[in-house]
DNA sequence: GTGAAAGCGCTAACAG
DNA sequence: CTGTTAGCGCTTTCAC
């Protein structure tokens, strides 16, 4: 293995000189530099990833905790996690993958063994088990998704009240007046996760401020709780017109559903999903949706968390401003 | 931060005790030991990554490479990387998380920077431009896949050729005799893809050697596209009466499309799918599959990694047979 | 069964 | 602008 003492002897130079030259931490001379940075090539040089953590007390690893339990859309994850790798290693960092299942004590783990030198946690629920730690742990750490209490905490996340507030105002502009959230599983909702909350609310509340009918239904994410739950509708609110779909694995079955009982989309029935754009783009017909923007999450999380490394002070809220994608699944409803 | 000197002086003893206690590598009376664990315990230490790192030159960390291009399910992807870091983990080691986008320097460097003690490499091509750098790294790498010429590398995968014929045997058994491979994108065979060659070839040869009418129909994973194909085959093999499928997304498109065309599954056309377990239980009506193991394959990989890096010799190609689940799509085929 | 001490390879004062 | 040197915290000989 080549070494920094090494690369010094190669160029003429000292250890320190070396150093400095890759952590341009103090100036250099150009025809230094060149000599080491050459003798660094022709080498093949790599500092020991152990010794710097040792003497620099930086890792330069980020730890990501990923969702892997049911109701999450798995695609939307990986979406996450490709975001946060891509730019953790624009800023020279690599990322250390962690499961949800290794909870608190994995965080600690990472964080006290000194493997890595900040964290980001996904699936972030309103009274996560994982805030009092995070609070404590003495490094920088990033929520993506809102807890109740944040206080002490970063969080970035899509404004998923506000995307419920789009959405239905989308179905009332178009002349809307009974409408329906069909939301994630009732588990989502009972481990009280903070999107799955916020959207609820922010449909609930624009429909009273917009004077709409409304309902809200969690459903299973298989096609035959979406069957069952539109026969229920078509019972139940026999004049419903518009739905928002907050549930991405059965956005289709949904429209399909409503087609097989002779309801056409978007002529009888608008909907409105809140999901990735590909999923929107690829159903038939392809969906309005409010996107859930993985990629600027995923990104904007590793530049708060770069910042808070770097000792800046970062917002620590951050909302996402949500984006409406009209597009064949609503329409005004058709005139009675 | 609390370091082994601390909890030597806590516990009475030398610092090499603690770091004995620790590794296990020299036994320690039970006394000592309890009192050394107290100590640990009561502290709450934990040894320093890096510090260990540079000392013992292993980092007990893994590193994954992930593929995130199309072609590639990605529901499969994380179920792989799922069953790596969980794997992992029971052996004491952390997984770091790399994207194919980082290809062969992405490797080099960590291994060289000794981040990490060993790599993981999934979606290999049979000429894949990392099969060189993987053999001079000088640390254990698995391949999940298998490249063309897998001389001096460990391999683990599903036996592919052996599912297509699992497949094509199950058809056959049934009394078909007109059948046709569904196939990946072609772009999965531009870039010639090991495991979707390999389902080709077994297909072939299997048809021959049972002496089947077949065809064999690369296929884009778009509804649209899985539409046109059932369209072609409906008018160039009139006698078609099964289908073996390797393409997760389109599984389900492409029976609805032969349904709508008139044709009953299992009644007129026989489906039987590669693909994982869950989507073909999703599915309507449920497809006869062959299972894609990610689960077992991830933590083999693991396992054999493991193997070689205390210096066992592990076998170089572990094939993992397939298992065919009879499910609702496959049936006799209707008399003439 | 336990301790002392020499590094592992690098960074960052300190010194000039 | 560059060099010298003292650690960073741990493992592992060597010694008893």
């Amino acid at each position: 293995m080549v070494k920094i003492s090494d690369v010094a002897r190669h160029a003429g130079v000292s250890p320190s000189t070396v150093s400095y030259v890759l952590s341009g931490k103090r100036s250099i001379s150009a025809e230094t530099r060149e000599r080491v940075l050459a003798s660094i090539r022709q080498l093949g040089y790599r500092p020991h990833a152990g010794a710097r953590a040792l003497a620099s007390s930086r890792s330069n690893v980020l730890a990501l905790m990923l969702p892997l339990r049911t109701g999450i859309h798995v695609p939307v994850v990986m979406r996450f996690a490709t975001a946060v790798v891509t730019t953790a290693r624009s800023f020279d960092h690599d990322v250390l993958l962690l499961t949800q299942e290794e909870g608190e004590e994995g965080l600690r783990r990472v964080a006290d063994s000194a493997l890595v030198d900040a964290l980001i946690v996904m699936d972030v629920q309103l009274d996560d088990p994982r805030l009092p730690l995070l609070r404590s742990l003495g490094r920088p750490s990033v929520l993506i998704g809102f807890p109740a209490d944040a206080t002490d905490l970063t969080c970035i996340d899509l404004d998923f009240r506000a995307a419920a507030e789009a959405c239905l105002t989308h179905l009332a502009e178009l002349g809307h007046r009974d409408v329906a959230l069909v939301g994630s599983p009732p588990e989502v909702y009972a481990r009280r996760t903070g999107f799955a909350e916020r959207v609820a609310e922010g449909f609930t509340a624009t429909a009273e401020r917009l004077g709409l009918d409304a309902g809200f239904y969690p459903c299973e994410a298989t096609v035959e709780e979406a069957r069952g739950l539109v026969a229920r509708l078509l019972a139940e609110r026999p004049g419903l017109t518009g739905v928002v779909v907050h549930n991405e694995p059965i956005a289709e079955p949904l429209v399909r559903a409503f087609q097989s009982a002779g309801r056409r989309v978007p002529g009888d029935l608008s909907v409105v999903a809140i999901c990735p754009d590909e999923v929107a783009e690829q159903a038939e017909p392809p969906l309005t949706s409010v996107a859930i923007p993985a990629e600027e999450v995923g990104r904007r999380a590793v530049e708060l968390l770069m910042g808070k490394l770097d000792g800046e002070s970062v917002p620590a809220a951050t909302l996402l401003p949500p984006a409406l994608t009209a597009r064949a699944s609503s329409a005004a409803p058709a005139a009675d």
